[in-house]
DNA sequence: ACCTGAACACCGTTCAAGT
DNA sequence: ACCTGAACACCGTTCAAGT
């Protein structure tokens, strides 16, 4: 073993600086606005550096894409801990997935950046597989809650219909919904949440009646499950957006 | 009006011209080793011409992807015209969006390109106005095969779903579909068609369930309609998809 | 009215020199 | 062992000159 001359944590807490410095630059003048030379003079660090952390300008997108994906995981946790019925946890994700999107516009729309060509052919080969790593962590948690769908007879699966392939379908249609969504969000801010989170609730309806899942949509009161999701759960996130709605006005 | 030295068709070929000249390059070197440079020196015109079509590098990309989207409205003008249950024109649908990702996977791509910001910041409105409108085609399409389905009595939408909410859900899942499943379409191209095949049977099964579509999926060989659809509407495509695996051998 | 390509500015990436 | 920033190569975009 090499002594090393900087320990992990001055490491890791410089990256985190970097692409702080990074994100900030990106919600001021855009992904395409985004420059390692504006970085650099923003940062008490040489390009070097910088270099020295990321191998190009697309790694750096990616690894900013990671740091959102890892902090929806940790929703996804919290929802995934919601008191009530299996359905009612997934319904928790899809609402998870909203608040995130919301409060995180700018970090989020890089999560679509992150899977487009130009992006994947030159980002390094660790920071993708941590990105593989993230999103199977993500598709983790859906697994678990189905497990608890099947394990409650709440869900019983066609017998062409394994739970990855479920799980893989909701979170299609979640990615879906919010990708072609974007340019609306991008727009309409804030404001549109309560459109979108109808759009949402319906969505999932739509599907989990589908997989039959009780309780089906018309036996149960959904809008009252997200009320109790914001009071509980999702309780830090509507705080933060509330914060926002105040600051606007 | 001032006279026009060259006409709306040499002018429309030449922008033709150019644009495959950018895909072959793209299918070559990826998306991120285009340059305005390589497709200069393949084109029998000057930089000044290039940038006399497209307002800038992204510009030229959209172009490209609206291209894509225009032959995949035709495509589904096909599917709308298979003879059969309005079910079976929806699945019909998604398997016309599965054949033409497979044929087209360089421009397919590009489809998610093009709704990222680093694109959408730099290209020009009059595109991404053109983008918008081919999208509104697209959707059209599904809303007719929906009135369909609510005209013969094969679709009922409950009180909260509106037909244009039904019609998104449906786009979205199968974007979703597509996008989170193109890493792997590159890796593994036409040879997983099949298992490609059976997932988005399945995916459409269960929003089509979802929906009370009848007829419901154990009430009907799907499997046969797929067959009958790419022996008659989809002919076309099943040929090119034979010569290429063909090829391949 | 349209085309051309030299010229410019900017930016990603490297690496020899320094500590 | 790590940092620095000058230097390089490349590329998007413009525009004066030409036809």
């Amino acid at each position: 073993m090499s002594p090393k001359l900087i320990d992990d944590a001055t490491r890791e807490a410089r990256e985190a600086e970097i692409l702080q410095t990074a994100l900030d630059v990106i919600a001021r003048e855009g992904v395409s606005g985004l420059t390692i030379d504006k970085v650099v003079t923003k940062v008490p660090y040489s390009k070097g550096t910088v270099y020295n952390h990321f191998s190009c300008k697309e790694d750096l997108l990616t690894a900013l894409c990671n740091n959102c994906v890892r902090r929806l995981a940790d929703i996804f946790f919290r929802a995934a801990a919601f008191e009530g019925s299996s359905r009612e946890k997934m319904l928790a994700i899809g609402i998870a997935y909203m608040l995130h999107s919301q409060l995180n516009p700018t970090e989020f729309m890089l999560v679509l950046s992150a899977k487009t060509p130009s992006v994947t052919e030159k980002s390094s080969q660790k920071r993708q597989d941590e990105h593989q790593e993230l999103e199977t962590k993500l598709l983790g948690k859906l697994l678990g809650i189905i497990s608890d769908g099947l394990a409650h007879g709440e869900l019983t699966l066609a017998p062409h219909l394994s739970p990855a392939q479920v799980s893989f379908s909701l979170w299609a249609m979640s990615f879906g919904t919010i990708a072609l969504l974007q340019e609306n969000l991008e727009r309409c801010g804030v404001r549109q949440e309560m459109s979108l989170e109808r759009e949402l609730i319906n969505h999932s309806n739509l599907v989990l009646d589908g997989l039959n899942w009780t309780p089906y949509t018309l036996d149960h009161d959904w809008h009252e499950s997200v009320q109790r999701m914001k009071d509980t759960v999702f309780a830090p996130e509507v705080a933060k957006i509330q914060a926002l709605v105040d600051a606007a006005s």
